[in-house]
RNA sequence: GGAGAGGUGGCUGAGUGGCUUAAAGCGACGGUUUGCUAAAUCGUUGUACGGGUAACACUGUACCGGGGGUUCGAAUCCCCCCCUCUCCGCCA
């Protein structure tokens, strides 16, 4: 959510937003609804001061203990006559009520409306960012590392962890259908050191670890920004209003919501591994071999929370890519990263950059990490703010970043590692979170 | 899951229908006093949305966990929900 304030001063540039976002957001009817809306507010605001005001006076002729009632008593006036008086403006209060309640009505629908529209203003992307339509107009921005060139025909990590009985797709499904998997042994282990490499990098790198829910209130969902919209992305538990999360953004970033953070306390900088869940509507049919697009996984998330300052958000948003960088590099893997364009990046983001690394099965860079920068916009849902040098409240900026989302970094780590006999050399950085195991499959003496 | 007790400003805590624009204290901020620290003393002290202004000032409304209701008038009475605590049961 962006202020409406600043949608009425930036009306092109919410327009603009709008139309290269891809957004539906209806902003005419949005502007008509706030005029509405704030006629409303007016009439209604001074009829209650009106109703107040009467309020107050039947008060002290229906007070025999107020000072009022004592004082006119004193001057002669009958305890009938103010009694009278009182009940003339007891029903002059009631007319008075009748209309407010009208409004009232009518502004409750009014504000329904006003807050749905609301929920669907994109936030306006940053100059840099490339205007295009989809993912096809993403820009690249730089590599890191060379892809293997194999002098043997190399196999692709499904057909390598099934013969090395580290990936079990078959009975993965047989559990809980399709898009689902087992990994065993080795695979197992290879997934958590993958965790575990990422969480010493992103702790080292001045991040508190924290665990976190992942079944968490459906308001943490709008607060974060993905819902409305994505509720078919996401597994809800509707008898209890609360979703599985399909990242630990949500927990780490709604963590501090409705809360007035001390400026002191910022940037608050978190990181968290969790099970991530999605749903994958409307992605049938794509990416359905092996465990690319799988219905869930695990993945150590960052998260900054800072000042509202853009310039601050950008350095942060540099040091969280750099900090997802550093992991790839440690595993030897090479990537490649896009900023990503307008119509590919969600309404809520002011600028995103996703990293792909390099899926020789693919023969090309598939995404594995996703930097997003909100400005105020989820810290404005979620009610985020914190006390300024300035003594006034703001808005925190958010920002978040994968650090390693597993088994997906499986795909290129099998891939790259393997060797001519379907054995898998184990990553150097990997080797300390795997009881020193060098290699997967083959015997290595 | 059962029974009970609660939820008031940054914090503690009064307040059971109208002299409450939420008492008092603490904290924070500002002034005075002071060789420094401490103490004393005086004052200020929330949020949101409107109106207003160049920006202040000023001003209206709402807010005592959330949402409804009763009433001319609700922190206070009624209903529903959420959360916390205590005891019991169950349990990794």
């Amino acid at each position: 959510m962006i202020d409406i304030k600043f949608i009425r001063d930036n009306l092109d540039a919410v327009r603009a937003a709008i139309h290269n976002k891809n957004s539906t957001c209806d902003l005419d009817r949005l502007i008509a609804v706030d005029d509405r809306r704030r006629k409303i507010q007016q009439e209604a605001d001074a009829l209650r001061a009106k109703s107040n005001e009467l309020s107050a006076q039947v008060g002290l002729f229906k007070n025999p203990k107020s000072k009022w009632y004592q004082e006119a008593v004193a001057k002669g006036t009958s305890p009938d006559q103010i009694r009278a008086e009182g009940d003339k403006l007891q029903a002059e209060s009631a007319s008075i009520k009748q209309r407010i309640k009208e409004l009232e009505d009518e502004e409750k629908v009014v504000a329904g409306e006003f807050q749905n529209l609301m929920l669907t203003v994109p936030q306006v992307p940053s100059a840099r960012t490339p205007i295009g339509r989809s993912a096809e107009d993403n820009v690249e921005v730089r590599r890191w590392g060379e892809p293997r060139k194999f002098d043997f025909k190399p196999k692709d990590h499904v057909e390598l962890g099934t013969a090395l009985g580290i990936l079990d797709i078959e009975r993965g499904v047989k559990l809980a259908g399709t898009r689902n998997y087992l990994l065993r042994g080795a695979g197992s282990l290879l997934h958590h050191a993958v965790l575990r490499l990422a969480m010493d990098v992103i702790i080292e790198r001045g991040f508190e670890p924290i665990t976190v829910p992942i079944l968490v209130r459906d308001e943490m969902m709008y607060g974060t920004g993905y819902y409305p919209g994505g509720e078919e992305q996401a597994y809800r538990c509707e008898r209890d209003a609360k979703s599985l999360v399909g990242t630990a953004e949500v927990s780490l970033t709604a963590m501090y919501g409705d809360e007035i953070l001390d400026e002191a306390m910022l940037p608050v900088k978190v990181a968290a591994v969790s099970t991530c869940f999605r749903r994958e509507a409307g992605a049938a049919g794509k990416d359905t071999y092996g465990i690319y697009r799988i219905h869930f996984f695990d993945k150590v998330e960052q998260v900054v929370l800072c000042r509202a300052d853009e310039a601050e958000g950008e350095k942060f948003h540099h040091e969280i890519i750099a900090n997802a960088e550093i992991v790839l590099q440690k595993l030897e893997l090479p990537y490649r990263i896009l900023s990503v364009c307008t119509g590919d990046m969600g309404q809520g983001k002011v600028e995103m950059y996703d990293i792909e690394t390099w899926m020789p099965s693919r023969n090309s860079y598939g995404e594995t990490h996703s930097a997003s920068r909100f400005g105020e916009f989820q810290a404005r849902r979620l009610n985020l703010r914190y006390k300024g040098a300035d003594k006034k409240t703001h808005f925190c900026h958010t920002l978040n970043n994968t650090v390693i989302a597993s088994p997906r970094i499986l795909i290129p780590i099998l891939e790259q590692y393997q060797n001519p006999d379907g054995s898998v050399t184990v990553p150097n950085a990997l080797r300390t979170y795997m009881n020193g195991l060098e290699q997967i499959g083959a015997r290595t003496a």
